[in-house]
DNA sequence: CGGACTCTTGAGACTAATCAAACGTCGTGG
DNA sequence: CCACGACGTTTGATTAGTCTCAAGAGTCCG
């Protein structure tokens, strides 16, 4: 494999958007953003990463990056280039089929936003981003006992959303009230998934079923 | 490639939501719709193919369907299994990759969607879905001189881009009064898809830039 | 002709956006 | 240690956009 290790400090960008990728990347640590920017400065968040995820499998064969991807905080990742990767696939055909296995996964995770950004109210889009975010760091083992700390700004959670920042913030205030999440600066707090969940319970059982 | 064909008529079920899916299939005339729905009756229509498009390809790797897909008209398709597939792919690296292109491709689709739904308007969502469709059919080689008939009732379209029927049926109007498009029983004529650009036109250079 | 489906329209309620200001928190430099 | 500035959160008043409920009219098919 022979994979490259690298620091990424926050705000700095990983993949720019219409850019040449040319490599893989795997987190080690940290968040990654990925955005899509309209010329009149909507801002679409299309995906946040967490440790283990992978960054540009999009790319790989497209030739071209569609979004900017962005380290949000100090962010750690090995790199293995296109090349290589196509190499080693051409090589082992498993290698090939883990490819489109991910890619699979990564158009059902899109599929499933669809379904969150088009039929859910605030509520739900905030509960549910939050618990998809809680389930994914606890697949990762980066889940411990105590509150479960979401270093994104409600400005964030609401470009992933597609709400404006001051709903964004009275409906986390009712989230808290239900004992759902604690409020930061920087961030907010998962202080009780089941509280999320009682706050979308269709919309739950769909994203896990 | 020893494809076999089929017939689907107008609300037959191709693959049904949960089930096994064992084949792929490729769309040589009709028009298909595959839906996502929640418990409480909500329903996101993910995704409305036309002909040339393929079905399935999400589900060749992951084992279960995601949703729910159906014959939307009298639909004629090829079908080729899961296993003849993945077995052309292990012998020819180029189908592997190209199923890759493909996956990639789909993903593409989906993340300009999630822009479109977190933040466009209802003008600019109906403007944009009926934009895309002409795209489509017309690299599809299916545009001609006159009207684009597109066979989509309101109420698909507002299960599309997540507005009510009522909303649909008002947004439309407008649409017809900028001589972007004719309403017909049962479906929408595009007449104009400049009109309809210039409705959602940051969206609409997002979507082919 | 009847029935099922689709489109249209209206009034009122509600959700979320907008605009604006104040307040908290943190890092920095005097 | 304090003052400052940048950034993030909170709150309020108002407006715009969309939903809801409901009824009526159009279109197609048997």
């Amino acid at each position: 494999m022979t994979p490259e290790t690298g620091i990424f400090s926050p705000g700095a960008p990983i993949v720019e958007e219409g850019q040449q990728p040319t490599k893989l990347y795997r987190i080690v640590s940290g968040w990654v953003i990925c955005r899509n920017t309209l010329l009149d400065g909507r801002t679409q968040v299309v995906s946040i990463l967490v440790p283990g995820d992978t960054i540009g499998a999009k790319g790989l064969l497209t030739g071209s990056a569609s979004d900017l991807v962005e380290a949000h905080q100090a962010t750690c990742l090995q790199s293995i280039s296109h090349a290589r990767v196509l190499g080693l696939a051409a090589q082992d055909f498993n290698v090939a089929m883990w490819l489109l296995w991910y890619a699979n996964q990564e158009h059902l995770r899109s599929d499933k936003w669809l379904t969150l950004l088009g039929q859910g109210n605030a509520i739900e889009k905030i509960a549910i981003t939050l618990l998809d975010i809680y389930w994914r760091l606890s697949r990762a083992g980066l889940v411990g006992d105590g509150a479960v700390r979401v270093p994104l700004t409600q400005s964030i959670i609401g470009e992933h959303v597609g709400l404006t920042l001051p709903h964004v913030c009275r409906t986390l205030g009712i989230l808290r009230e239900r004992g759902g999440v604690d409020i930061r600066y920087g961030g907010v707090e998962i202080v009780d998934p089941n509280a999320l969940r009682a706050s979308a319970a269709d919309l739950a059982d769909f994203w896990e079923g």
